[in-house]
DNA sequence: CGACCGATTGATGGAAATCAACCGCTGTGG
DNA sequence: CCACAGCGGTTGATTTCCATCAATCGGTCG
């Protein structure tokens, strides 16, 4: 007997995962998220740990399922920038040109990470499969250079402060999206020196501009990497453009 | 009798068109590209004439035809940040979130630019019957991600005189993809303040890093516009990174 | 012709980098 | 068990690179 359109073959590693309803998955219906399910493998990376190398060829993608990762570029003499900070739901894959395309960037797990990872040849396979798929991935590849684009002019134009009042921001944005709490307290598993790199400042200048908004009370921390509190309001007005957290 | 699938109905237009061969109509064959014929019309911007602003809903997309066009952001300041450029057969489009979606940056000829205009709502019906566009949207997005991240690394990273030597090797590379000629030699439609939006600088030190560029021999020309001679190996160097004009 | 714009170059100032000292915490080995 | 090394973080002193302020030039256009 040919399966049911109804039948729900979903397997119960999704239908309890953390991004189940969120990323490239949400694209998918029960018995379509099979096909990524038998190809997809868990994995943990520890903080510091890297799941990608800038220039290694692409021989797996991944879907953040908890935890925080960055992507990072280096100049030849060790200057480092991060250029993309990945949270769960977000996806690395490099579709465009090839089975022999290289990463553009370095991916490093910021504290505890959980992936799903997936070959990429068995990936383009499934991809083809679903357009739905493949209309989210656009979606996605377009909120990202959105994205990119504001660090594009937080870095060309503002100031020290301004920076990192985006930086501050923008990621509890994201955390109180991702943990869909109110109140954006948040646990950083960035270090001054990771929000240097973001922000294209110094780690001294970081921790001077982060004392700065702790003695005006725009957030309160009591130990440097736990923020129990953010005026997102004040932090906003700080950060150079009304709604530039995005 | 039905249409053969061998017969060839693509529009003249499109046959003599500077970018049939390249960005998303590249996608098409013949017969495929008279859906996207039938919806575009062709517009010429004069040099820097608004096609869109940042926070515009989307109402149609543009592929550029001729010349070139930046993408801007501002802070209400006025401070203000080029956050992409645009040479031929790069293409105008916000797919995301549907209808109502907004730019999310302004976009200004600069020079003489000719595009190819479609209607958004139209387009994304074109667009649904031809999985193939797709997929060219996903590559693409993804191109200007890599591109968008580099810039990211020159603003967060780089000195003046190594981000003036990225702008320069990025438009000649560019350039000569463009024109399909040898030796590198442009007409530059920014002007210097252009450039120091692009590089998060300021007009002067952009003209200072210019003329010390000149001194030196990596470029030659005759008026601040038009650059005869470019030295791509020594500008290289001076960019920080041994293949980072990308 | 004079006004204006884009560009160049010089003089000066300031924001952030660099250099440096020190604190608290953690982990480790004598 | 304590000494101490190492790391992340904070804060102060000094330096530097680029922004700012300013003067001038050549080309173009009304």
């Amino acid at each position: 007997m040919a399966i049911s359109a109804h039948a729900n073959f979903e397997p119960s590693v999704c239908t309890h995962c953390a991004v189940r309803g969120r990323g490239i998955c949400e694209a998918l219906d029960g018995n379509e998220v099979c096909a990524l399910n038998e190809i997809g493998t868990r994995r943990t990376l520890q903080d510091g740990e890297f799941f990608a190398f800038e220039g290694d060829v692409a021989k797996s993608f991944a879907n953040v399922v908890s935890g925080v990762a960055k992507l990072t570029q280096c100049l030849e003499d060790g200057r480092e920038q991060i250029v993309g900070v990945l949270f769960p739901s977000d996806f690395v894959n490099r579709v465009s040109d090839g089975p022999n395309s290289v990463y553009p960037c370095t991916v490093q797990a910021a504290g505890e990470v959980n992936i799903c990872i997936f070959p990429a040849a068995r990936f383009t396979q499934v991809l083809a499969r679903f357009p739905k798929l493949e209309r989210k991935m656009l979606e996605q590849a377009q909120k990202e250079l959105d994205t990119a684009r504001d660090w594009l002019t937080m870095l060309g134009r503002k100031t020290a402060s301004e920076r990192v009042a985006t930086f501050l921001y923008y990621f509890a944005t994201r955390s109180a999206e991702i943990s869909c709490k109110k109140g954006h307290a948040f646990e950083m598993p960035f270090t001054r020196a990771d929000i240097a790199d973001f922000t294209g400042l110094t780690y001294e200048t970081v921790s001077r501009q982060i004392s700065i908004l702790r003695k005006q009370g725009i957030i309160v921390s009591e130990t440097p990497r736990h923020i129990s509190y953010v005026d997102m309001e004040r932090l906003a007005e700080r950060s150079g453009r009304g709604q530039s957290g995005r």
